[in-house]
This record gives C-alpha cells, structure tokens and sequence, in this order.
DNA sequence: CCGAGCACTCTTTTT
DNA sequence: GAGTGCTCGG
C-alpha cells in the first residue's frame, strides 16, 4: 500500500489519505482522479474499513469495472469484489430489486428502456385520441423525463401552476394526463424507467425511515465520480445516503461537465460546499495527460465561458506538436483525409491502431469516417450509437424472456404477441388493450380468462389468444427448473422467432440469426457465472437487468488494436495518442439546437473541451466546407470553436490543392466514388466476441470450465472451498460478495448438490449451491 | 388479418 | 438516407 501511494503527488495524497467527512475534489482533466478515487478506496480499506460499507458510484458500467480492477491490483481480488461500484442506475436498480416491495414492485420488475417508454407513450397519446403532432413521443418522452429528474411526480405537477402553464403554452396541456397515465401504466406492469430507477429510490428512502437508516449504516463511506454530471434526483439520492456519516467524497471537473440535457445540474458541484460542514476541497490542476499545445489550446477555449469554478490547468509534459486545423470540401473528403494521415502516422511512426481516435458530435458522422477506414483496411471499432440489445432481434427474444418473468410488462407483451405473425391483429390488441385499462387487470390476465370476460373477439381468434397463453405458460414451467440458457434457446426454437429470420434467406436475415446466437453465447456465459444459485429464475431476471442497463462501451471485446470512433459524450474518461474531432462547423459543433441559450452554448463548449483533452500527444480539428445532412449536399462554415482558440497554439494546414467544388469529381485514388451514390452497410458490431467454438448444446454443470470471468461468483477450483464439508451448519452467519451478511437457514441435498437456504441482508432469502458458492463463515 | 409498397419525419448528445 | 407509419390489394 505505501508504495502506492508514494506514486501520488502532494495534491493527489492529500485527499487520498483524508478518511472522513466531507470532501470534494476540483478535478481538471488528465490530472489523475481515477488514480485519486482508486487508491482512496484502496486506503479505506486498508485503514480498516470494510469494504461492505463503500459505495462508489460512477456514470458508466466500464469506468465502474476498470476502478475495480485497479482497486483489485492493490487490495486483492476477493475484498475488491464486495465492493458497491456501479452506475447510478445499476446500484440502485438492484436495491430496488430488494426493497422495491415497500412501493408495490414486484422484485422481478421490467426495467423499460427509452424505446419501451416511447412505444408506451405513443399508444397512450392514441387512446387518449390526441394529435400525435403536437404530442410527438420523443418530446413527451423527453419532458416526463425531466420532470421525473426533478422528483416532480404527477401529484406536484398538478400542484403547480407554473408548469401546467408552460405546457399548456406550449400547446400540450395534456401533458399532466399523458404524464398521469404514464406513470399508472408503468405500475401496473411492474415496470420501471431509467428515471423512476432513481425517482422511485428516492421515494423509497423518503417514505420508509428504517430503509433509509439501513442503507446509510451499509454506506458509511460514499464516493461519486463525474459528480458534475449528477442531476436532481441523484444530488437527493446522495444527500439523503451520505446524511447519516457525512463521509462523502465527490470528485468533478465544472469545465467537463456536458449532459445538462439529461438533467444534471451543475449547480450541485458548484454548490456542494453548503450542503455540508467543513467541506474540504482539493484541487488536481496538473494535467498529466496532454502536451503543453493541447492544454493551452483547451484553456483559451474554456475561457469563453463566463460559469465556471476557478482552475487553471497546466502541465510540465513537452510542447509537443501544434493543433492541426484542417479543410475539407465534404465530409468525404474529410474522412479521406483523417483516413490517410492515420495511415501516414502508423507508417512513419509505427503506431498501433489503438492509439487513434475520431471523435465527433452525432452519431451519423460515422458513416464518412466508415467508409474512408474500410478503403485503407485501417481496422476500426465503434463505440456507442445503436447497443447490440437494441437491435431489433435482440430485443425480440428478450421481449419473450421478460414476459416469462413478469406476464404484466405489456410491452413486451405488445411486442411478441403476434411475432413471429400469429393472426393476432392490431384491432385485437387495441380491444385488449381498452379492456385492460377499464378493469384494471393485466392484457396477460385478461387473455387466462378470455372465456369468461365480456370482449367482443371471435371464436377462431380466442382459440390463437389461447394458443400464445399456452406457449408462454409452458415458458414458465420450463423456467422452474432449466437455467436461462436453455430456456433462451428453448424460447428462440419453438416461438418460431428462428424460422422467421430464416425465412427471408436475406444476408440480414443471416445477421440477425448471428446476432441471436451471440445472445445465447452471452446469457451462457452469465449462466455460468451464477452457477451457485439453486433458482434459476433470479439468474435470469438479473441478465435481463444487465441487458436493459448495457451500453455498448461496456463490453470492449475482441482485437484491441482498432482505430475508435464514437461521440464526444462516449469518449469523456477516456485518452488516445491521437485525437480527430471532426465536423467542426456551425450547426453541427455547436449543434443547431444549442444555440439558443447562452449556457447551452457553454455546454457545447465544454464539450469541445473534453474533446481536445482526450489528446495526449497530437489533436486535429477538421471542418467540411459542405456536407451531406438530410440526404442534401448542404454548406457550412467553421466552427467558431476554431476561433476561439490562441492562434500561438494552432498550425492551420493548407490542402495542397482543392478540388472543384463539385461533388462528382471530388475523387482520389482511394475514394473514387462519388459521395452518396454508393454506400456500404455499416458494419456489424456485435456485443459479444465470437466465440471459436460456437457450442450449442446444454450447459453441461458438471464437467463444463469457466472460459472467463464473469461474474463475482466463480465457478472455479470449487474442491478448494471446504465451506461445505460439513462445516457450515445452521445458524451460522456468513458473508457473501453479492448479497453481503446473512444467516444460514436450512442445509439441503447430499453430494453435489447441496445447498443452503441463506437470510441475507441484501438479497433476502437465497438458495445457494455450496459447490460454488462462495461464502465466508463470519459467526 | 397480412404484407408490400409508399410517404413522411427526422438526427444532439445517453443511463 | 433510415426508420416508422400508413394505405391498399390479397
């Protein structure tokens, strides 16, 4: 441990070694915060704090998983592991998955996604009969969104005046009822949203004291990560949990701070030294990262700004090369060019792949940058835009498998119900539908006793209603005993969802079956990461949980050496050699719509100041002098981000010779197409790596080995784990790395297959597989 | 009720 | 250009 922290530097041991009360912590970019929170952590424990009483919370899965594993490094593996490290989102979906109860959740909710929330809006705005464009679902969507952000719930949005007006002024004064509905909709099928994951943890640790008080005593020590990027709702989540100890540590940059759309509020890092005593609070101001180019380029940017905490960034690396602005005609030309000079680079430099990365503002620009890479056969990845379980395929079989779980999610009912095409219509659904909603059962309920209930449906279509209830009971009984993988392979074979990708005989065709194949893969691999839980059905719920929480950053599989390519919001965290940031014009970067507001355009530029500080060593910033958007060849100017920056630090490139401003002839031996006449299919991205060996058959329990981590249940050397030699007994208590202290209830099975019926804290009553659990006898 | 074919909207960023 | 929603002929 102490030659960890002889690795810090005067400003990064302070807070490092500060073990309570409140602090925050003014990170400027590069400046080595992760290191600051990881080894923090790692000092918590060391200084004898268990490691059951540390939540960190960070904004994506992957920073969550690489804090861990340098957490791993220092303190060893198994202590690491106990750690609540995770998402907003992920962390305390899991509390509610044990605490939901208190509200009236069933502990096997559906997790709804944006497209879930959006469908289920959609239809509600047509069975109200309203226009749908003046109610456009995303804008709907969006607005519920913010209010649920602000923790103004229906009720306060009837109480308040205020609001009823803007809405009404902006000619939707049924957003109330939509909103209303909504949120009875959402309940009834035992379905959350990404907001209510945080909005109903906050109704939770209001409305029942002794819940609160049990999760404050848990956290005693509290750490958030990106806390700029926090909105209402989470600064609440926070406050609340770390009231108790005041032991909370926040660390932020104000200047990085770029998701003010989705409701955070920087406000809540510029102020957090009033929501505590003695707040102390630390500044990192060296950047360790970039060049002195780099830094300075993004300073002067950063200085627009009026909002912003004082800090200046500086660094003792080299110079290092000016900021290369380049020009293009089009946006083809641009990716030919960012193409060539990544080609260049590696030549003369012998770089890796790895060590470049394009950054731009909307996930659309990918496409030029695609197609100019696959013509070098300069290998690339990208990040974000559409996840693998977005897909359409994906979300097909996962639909079945949450509604095998929780017969009330009614999208995922609405979803499969006739596909593959069963003869179940939309005016079928529709009379459902009304049906469900005037007597308050469930689509799913009312389909059981289609014979009795009073709708106005034909004998030949009650029979096809029957048939589809038939086919999902026969699901649940199979979930009783199979594991999720066999029922995922199971559900995919006999829903007919196979034969209806084969039919097509379409490559597409081809690629959704792959694609449903690397589900399988995936829910196999998590199955045997669970193996130590007797009841399958929890395995499943939590893969679905996982599956509705993933982005696609998440899962960094598969050959490393690639050029990245993703949005600037992806790329915060994270550093390469060498940075593009493309589609530097007005009405891109700044976006049209973020020219409204003064402070929206200080977002747009705080955003292009995360960008420039992904560079370590070498930044590009590129423009088109016209672009294809909307189909149409539009012009544009530079940004005026450009503008902004110290000429001293930039080195503004000529091209050599510019082609005609036309299209047709803009051409050059690797791009001799003219844009927008030939196009490839975007590449194939799928989760999951494929595996060598596409096995099929059953996961075999008994002779089959992990083929990698996966979880924090491990399935191997389970001989070594003498717990269950007759060791552990009734009564005693224990501890396990996911659901933490609990007590042994009962002792079952013989063999191999026993198994202890366990209390615990977090997780409630678990029948665990001692071959593989792994539990520590602690009384 | 189904599927093909056409029209229309939309692109800001994400857990 | 791409995805969704609509219309219309079986």
């Amino acid at each position: 441990m102490e030659k960890y922290l002889s690795q810090l530097n005067e400003a990064q041991y302070e807070p490092t070694v500060q073990k309570d009360g409140p602090m925050i912590i003014i990170a400027g970019a590069g400046s080595g915060k992760t290191r600051v929170l990881t080894y923090r952590i790692a000092y918590l424990m060391n200084q004898g704090v268990d490691s059951f009483n540390i939540l960190a919370l960070t904004f994506t899965n992957k920073a969550a998983k690489e804090m861990k594993g340098r957490i791993a490094d220092i303190v060893g593996d198994g202590e690491a592991k106990n750690l609540w490290m995770g998402t907003f989102h992920s962390v305390f979906a899991k509390i509610l998955r044990f605490e939901g109860h208190h509200l009236g959740f069933p502990s096997n909710f559906t997790i709804y996604d944006t497209q879930d929330s959006q469908k289920l809006l959609g239809s509600i705005i047509k069975e109200m009969g309203l226009d749908k464009d003046v109610y456009k679902t995303k804008q709907v969507y969006s607005r519920i969104s913010s209010y649920k952000n602000s923790l103004i719930t229906v009720k306060a949005y009837f109480k308040n005046p205020e609001l009823m007006e803007a809405d009404a002024m902006a000619r939707r004064p049924k957003m109330g009822e939509i909103y209303a509905n909504y949120v009875d909709r959402c309940f009834k099928a035992g379905a959350m949203d990404f907001d209510d994951l945080l909005l109903r943890t906050n109704e939770l640790l209001t409305r029942f004291p002794e819940v609160l008080a049990k999760y404050q005593h848990k956290f005693k020590y509290i750490l958030v990560d990106e806390y700029q990027d926090t909105n209402h709702s989470q600064y609440l989540i926070v406050r609340a949990l770390a009231d108790r100890f005041q032991n909370i540590c926040v660390v932020g940059d104000d200047a990085q701070s770029i998701y003010a759309f989705r409701g955070a509020n920087i406000n809540n890092i510029l102020n957090f030294q009033k929501d505590y005593d003695n707040v102390k609070m630390y500044r990192l101001e060296q950047n360790y990262r970039s060049t002195k180019n780099i830094v300075g380029a993004a300073n002067s940017v950063i200085e627009h700004n009026k909002t912003k905490l004082d800090k200046i960034v500086w660094t003792a690396n080299d110079e290092g090369d000016k900021v290369i602005v380049h020009r293009s005609l089009t946006d083809g030309d641009e990716g030919r060019y960012v193409a060539s000079t990544i080609w260049e680079e590696k030549m003369n430099n012998q770089l890796p792949n790895s060590d470049f990365a394009i950054l731009y503002r909307t996930n659309s620009q990918s496409r030029a940058m695609e197609d100019a890479l696959r013509k070098r056969n300069i290998p690339y990845r990208i990040y974000g835009g559409l996840s693998f379980y977005q897909r359409k395929e994906i979300k097909d079989v996962t639909a079945y498998l949450r509604l095998v779980l929780n017969t009330a999610d009614e999208e995922a009912l609405k979803r499969v119900i006739n596909y593959p095409a069963r003869g179940i219509g939309q005016t079928t659904i529709d009379k459902l539908v009304v049906a469900a909603n005037s007597t308050g059962k469930t689509i799913f309920g009312l389909l059981k006793e289609i014979d009795t209930v009073n709708i106005n449906l034909n004998n030949g279509i009650k029979n096809k209603l029957r048939d589809f209830v038939t086919l999902i009971e026969s699901y649940q009984v199979m979930n009783q005993t199979a594991n999720a993988f066999d029922l995922a392979e199971h559900v995919t074979k006999t829903s007919g969802l196979i034969r209806e990708f084969n039919k097509d005989g379409t490559p597409e065709g081809v690629l959704r079956l792959e694609n449903v194949e690397e589900l399988l893969n995936g829910i196999k691999d998590f199955v045997e990461g669970q193996m130590e839980i007797a009841d399958s059905k929890d395995g499943l719920a939590e893969f679905l949980e996982d599956v509705a929480l993933a982005t696609d950053l998440d899962g960094d599989k598969g050959d490393p050496n690639h050029v990245a390519l993703m949005t600037i919001h992806s790329s915060k965290g994270l550093e390469f050699n060498h940075v593009f940031i493309v589609g530097l014009e007005e009405d891109l970067f700044p976006s049209a719509m973020s020219m409204n507001t003064r402070s929206e355009l200080e977002e747009e530029r705080r955003l292009f100041y995360v960008a420039l500080t992904r560079a370590e060593k070498k930044a590009y910033l590129t423009y088109a002098l016209s672009r294809y958007r909307w189909g149409k060849l539009v012009d544009s100017e530079p940004s005026r981000f450009i503008e902004e920056i110290d000429d001293q630090f930039l080195d503004i490139v000529t091209p050599i010779e510019e082609r005609r401003i036309n299209p047709m002839l803009s051409a050059d031996i690797f791009g001799d197409v003219p844009p927008n006449k030939i196009r490839f299919k975007k590449a194939v991205q799928p989760k999951f790596q494929k595996k060598v060996a596409k096995k099929k058959e059953p996961v075999n329990f008994e002779i089959s080995a992990p083929k990698k981590m996966k979880k924090a249940s491990e399935v191997e050397a389970p001989a070594d784990a003498n717990l269950f030699d007759g060791e552990l007994t009734v009564g005693n208590r224990v501890k396990h790395l996911k659901f933490g202290r609990g007590e042994v209830l009962k002792i079952e099975g013989k063999g191999t297959d026993v198994k202890a019926e366990i209390d615990f804290e977090f997780g409630g009553l678990k029948k665990l597989l001692l071959r593989f659990a792994k539990l520590e006898i602690i009384g």
